[in-house]
DNA sequence: AGAAAAAACCGACCACAGTCAATTTTTGAT
DNA sequence: ATCAAAAATTGACTGTGGTCGGTTTTTTCT
């Protein structure tokens, strides 16, 4: 059953996210200020920190959910029968298209997940492996219908890839590659992955 | 000439350089406070900020003279005949000893380079273009042995290799690998990067 | 050498992330 | 309804990154 109590701190909690969004994406995450994102919240400052440990950490629950959502969105709009590549491309530009329009919450949440200060929790660990839990059944497929190599591991597969959407985004986040470029930038990297380095 | 005043500057910016890097390494970087860096250098703490814009800039500035200096040593160490994978692997598990041995500085160095807030300055790149420079001989010769495909470009065959390189990073970062393992798996990935996923 | 200009240095100060003891609200038992 | 325990809320407080105007040191010019 869900109380009283509950009921009010997942208000509260959805409420402090929600001016996170707001304020942070307007401002930036560094100039807003945790006393200025309760105001807009309607609470007290130590109730922000009831709800989260730091200020990244308001960036990585939000994008943790948003992970999720877009994660189910994003299996019905592939087709586990395209070319490989064209699935990737689909998933990853929408990725994509998600971190340009939420910079701030991106880097933040890039910072946090891909050099962690301190090695990653079980639940960090989690929402990465629900998202390769998303993407095995494309590899899988793509192995049976002779696109992958059979010999390799998912998990290889599955980081090899990630690693090459990795670099794109850091390409984009350091202004090595405009936005306008980056779609071309990843199909010629993952179709340079997939076909190999080697004549 | 090198007056009075410049042989000066260099000093006390090695200085804060040297201070910086004992008290990083011994306590951490957020528990070193500017004040105590200071204090440690024989300097007020506004000098500091005379020398480096912020605090994250002197582990950019440390680690960038690092780089360039590890970057000399390496030239000796690799012979371009050698098999491509033996010359990447001595040249990444050299760059990693220092990532391990200096934790600290690699994690915000990487946060600082690959995931920026802001796009990276001429003089960023410039450090990331001299590591280029000497990897492309590297490749150039690869190419030239029938290592590797000849119509790929320099430049996309390196940032493929340093994705990989990132994402061995990440992973000893996130503890999803550990240390002793991290050399194996560099060479599957690599390897596999050369090789190619496609049957 | 002496004065004026330029550069370097400094610590008091400000804004803000995060803490905590005191207060208020909610719950569950009688 | 009453009350005691538990949970939630709060804003004053602390420590630190970064700023700035005033001070000292170095250079340059005569």
């Amino acid at each position: 059953m869900t109380s009283r109590r509950e009921k009010n701190k997942r208000k509260t909690r959805k409420c402090i996210l929600d001016s996170a969004v707001r304020l942070f994406s307007r401002k930036g995450f560094d100039k807003t200020s945790i006393e200025e994102l309760a105001r807009e919240a309607g609470i007290g400052k130590g109730t922000v920190y009831s709800y989260f440990r730091t200020k990244r950490d308001i960036v990585k629950a939000f994008c943790d959910d948003q992970l999720e959502f877009a994660r189910s969105e994003l299996a019905a709009k592939t087709n586990p029968d395209m070319p490989l590549i064209e699935q990737l491309m689909i998933i990853f530009m929408a990725d994509f298209k998600y971190v340009t329009e939420n910079k701030e919450f991106g880097r933040v949440y890039l910072h946090e997940k891909v050099f962690p200060q301190e090695p990653l929790a079980e639940e960090d660990f989690q929402v990465q492996n629900d998202y390769f839990d998303m993407l095995y059944p494309i590899y899988q497929r793509a192995q049976d219908r002779g696109e992958l190599r059979k010999d390799l591991e998912l998990l290889h597969i599955s980081g090899h890839i990630y690693a090459v959407y990795l670099l794109m985004l850091s390409c984009w986040y350091t202004g090595m590659i405009p936005t306008e470029e980056i779609g071309e930038a990843m199909k010629v990297m993952v179709t340079q992955t997939i076909q190999g380095l080697k004549p």
